[in-house]
RNA sequence: GGGGGAAUGUCCCGAGCGGCAAAGGGGGCGGACUGUAAAUCCGCUGGCUACGCCUUCGUAGGUUCGAGUCCUACUUCCCCCA
């Protein structure tokens, strides 16, 4: 699938970032004449994005690398309806106040990929030209070129209607909403490709066959695969949610330990994806079998945290996880709950102590935990729930580490 | 407008003669094995001041010694008729 001549697409394809593309010769062909402006947007469902968005990121990333302009765009107009696309159910609606706020930070990761200065990628709201909307004129002007029997038969919206799940008329306009967007960019700013998750394609195709209804325009599409582990995990998800960007919903440190995890597997197909790196490294460390693998994971985990959260932070990381894991040490990098001297002088519970570090959610948690053997204090497995933590289980550098799993550890520090 | 269904453990699916903290999956977490992997096997998967107590089955009432289970109203969804 790469006979591709322009920079543009070979360099997605080879990396593996393309799933279908609407016209590919077509867009080949464009991308080689000269710069094309293209866009991918992002619903502000949430005060950050996730690993699952990271892939629409570097496909931006790498579109600026090959020399034409990204757009993210900022759904803060479409987040006021949420796409229906291949949910099950509707979602809740989101406050204008909820939708504000969100895009404060979702808008904070870009400037780490995209390179803004000269208007050499941009942002854009579709808040802009979408909530000042006339129905009226917009039914006359854009809604005639929709035909309902052809939305009905989308793949997207299939399940809703084949699990007999209600699909509200608010929903059911999205996809309009979001042709209507690729028109708008194409007509505001020249924007001749809309890319986005294979989910997407259904809605891209909307926005194609309207700027051509509309202003006979050649548009074109471009989705990535849908991204799962090898063992069919939805990427993303951790025992304690989603893998956020935004690094007050989940630390560097963490964020580096989930990529650490890669499944042997996906490693070669991450660090494509993921990282900068050069095909022919890829290949290298891709090639590393048995334990050796490990390397290639520490690798990928360092050059996806270096381009989220700065090198210094991915150094940070891997050093907290190297002396966690490699020697039994402490890492500065672990996570620090602090609690009150007096706390420690009357004795504080071990099962609460498990509870105020976050690691387990109850004291019911921890028991189970404690009864199937995962809690350890300092590295001794506790045995008795009624145990007690006092100052004396304090280290030489005045904090009590505390473990859940082999994973997962918490230092405690008395202050 | 009329008739018939459905809503279950706040992750999901899904059983549930009036005695139920509620079967079974999936997912998740933990343990063993390993390489901080996968696969496999085992355990856990409402809360607590814990051999007991409290809160859960769409919402609000009612019947009953006792209700997820019966009745009434309401909400949301599905199907059929108009």
């Amino acid at each position: 699938m790469s006979g591709f001549k322009s920079d543009f697409l070979r360099v997605l394809s080879e990396r593996g970032f393309v799933h279908q593309i609407s016209d590919p010769e077509g867009l080949d062909a464009a991308a080689l004449k000269g710069p094309i402006t293209a866009y991918i947007g992002f619903d502000a469902t949430a005060p950050s994005l996730h690993a699952g968005s990271l892939i629409q990121i570097m496909m931006l990333h790498w579109m600026q690398q090959t020399g034409h302009k990204p757009i993210a765009l900022m759904g803060g107009g479409t987040s006021m309806v949420g796409d229906p696309s291949f949910k099950d159910e509707a979602r809740k609606l989101l406050t204008p106040e909820d939708i504000e706020r969100n895009l404060v930070g979702i808008r904070r990761c870009f400037a780490r990929y995209l390179d803004f200065d000269g208007g050499k990628a941009l942002m854009v709201n579709n808040a802009d030209w979408l909530l000042g909307i006339n129905y009226l004129e917009f039914l006359r002007d854009v809604g005639r070129h929709f035909s309902v029997n052809r939305m009905l038969a989308f793949d997207s919206v299939k399940l809703r209607l084949d699990r007999e799940q209600s699909l509200s008329f608010l929903e059911f306009n999205y996809m309009i909403l979001q042709a209507y967007d690729f028109v708008e960019l194409n007509r505001r700013l020249g924007c001749v490709l809309q890319m986005g998750g294979s989910d997407q394609w259904g809605n891209i195709i909307n926005g194609i066959d309207l700027g051509r209804r509309m202003h006979d325009v050649s548009l074109y599409a471009l989705t990535s695969p849908l991204l799962t582990t090898s063992s069919g995990a939805k990427m993303g998800k951790t025992a304690n949610g989603a893998v956020w960007l935004n690094a007050d919903q989940l630390s560097p440190y963490d964020f580096w330990q989930y990529w650490r995890n890669t499944e042997d597997a996906d490693v070669e197909r991450f660090l494509k994806l993921y990282t900068t790196l050069p095909l022919s490294e890829v290949a290298r460390l891709a090639a590393l079998g048995g334990a050796e693998i490990n390397e290639a994971k520490k690798v990928l985990a360092g050059e996806i945290t270096a381009l989220l959260h700065g090198r210094e932070a991915a150094e940070a990381a891997a050093e907290t996880a190297r002396r966690t894991f490699e020697e039994g040490a402490l890492g500065s990098d672990l996570p620090t709950v602090a609690i009150a001297a007096g706390d420690l002088e009357a004795g504080l519970g071990v099962l609460t102590a498990f509870v105020r570090a976050g690691l387990v959610a109850s004291n019911g948690e921890a028991r189970r935990a404690l009864d199937g053997g995962a809690l350890k204090v300092n590295d001794a497995a506790v045995t008795d729930a009624r145990a007690t933590l006092t100052a004396a289980d304090l280290n030489a550098d005045r904090v009590i580490k505390l473990s859940f799993g082999r994973k997962k550890h918490v230092l405690l520090k008395a202050g």
